[in-house]
DNA sequence: ACCGTCATGTAATCGGTTACATGATTCT
DNA sequence: AGAATCATGTAACCGATTACATGACGGT
């Protein structure tokens, strides 16, 4: 959340898509998302329809609303809403990411339990992580390079991090399966 | 949030905390959090104080009050709470992490701005992520691998993700150096 | 005409963040 | 004794999630 302005990362996103596809309804943005930025940045759909409420008060876009069939509200970026844009992607971004993986928090308290527990857990995100990074290679094998390169960057971004996660998880399983003991066997 | 139980991840890192510590104030909890969990994990010192009388209503916990001084509160891990926290460590993670960084929504609409922005983003991400790594090496050097493995491992998961996100966003800035012009310039 | 899925929304709840505020200790 | 920092909390707000609900459309 932007103090200065009071645009939420939620905001931004629906302005970027706005930006990038021109007069959208909420369902279209609905549809981007899922193709491809919802890997990275996932939320429920009822976002999309509430936040570009938000933005028109604001004035950073405007809603016209049809008055025949599906009645459907189409979003337009406004100047005000681009400059907003622009100026927030040409802030160099000083908050860290933070990881927040539930995996990772239970990886971190698993000395409680043991390793059994732990090598459930290591096999099942191995899967998820490979499983994600095969999400990913398709969507990069999908995106135009020269159009979009940055995007393509990012999403390249997102196949290093699952790859890596994939990577980690399977060294804690093999590790647990050929050093039994080693790891020891928890409480209880 | 797990619908079952009506605990939230915040809830298990309290539980998880209580169960590794013994008996603690939420100023101690804090404490802890700042020098490890906090890196992966972090969230403000109210909640530390709001969420352990949650636990505490629910019966996973229990509340000592000093009569005395700075009447701390104390909480203490009941056995249901200690049976709760083992029971979720034990079930294999379903959800996939998200990476909801700022900086790569960024990168994901730098195709609207142009390359010397991207640079400047790039570089202060770069730093970001290399200070970030260093920090998570000194916590790998503080921790007692014999004692608590897992916990280690998980920071080194940390270490992993940070010097691959500094490795990328270091390729960006290279090949944003050296190919000028090769990736555009933008609109505007 | 019916049924399933696609599409479109609204309302309530709630955890997390922000902001505020003050009490204890320690240091000089 | 005063200042600075450490420690301990509370309250309000608000965005995000959850749940609910119905309308349009395409196929059979």
């Amino acid at each position: 959340m932007d103090e200065q302005t009071g645009l939420t990362s939620t905001s931004y996103v629906v302005l970027g898509l706005l930006a990038s596809l021109g007069p959208s309804t909420p369902y279209d943005l609905k549809r981007a998302v899922a193709e491809s930025l919802g890997n990275l940045w996932s939320f429920p759909h009822s976002q999309l329809y509430v936040e570009p409420q938000r933005l028109a008060e604001a004035g950073l876009v405007t809603e016209h609303r049809e008055d025949k069939g599906r009645r459907r509200r189409t979003y337009t970026l406004t100047s005000r809403g681009r400059r907003t844009l622009v100026r927030w992607l040409r802030t160099p971004e000083i908050s860290g990411h933070e990881v927040r993986d539930p995996a990772l928090l239970k990886l971190f308290f698993s000395d409680l339990v043991g390793a059994q527990d732990v090598s459930a857990l290591a096999r099942s995100q191995e899967q998820l992580h490979s499983k994600q990074a095969s999400e990913y290679e398709r969507l990069m094998g999908e995106s135009k390079e020269d159009e979009m390169p940055f995007r393509a960057e990012t999403m390249r971004m997102g196949l290093v991090f699952e790859r890596a996660a994939a990577r980690f998880w399977r060294a804690i399983s093999e590790e647990l399966r050929d050093a039994t003991g080693h790891w020891g066997g928890g409480n209880e």
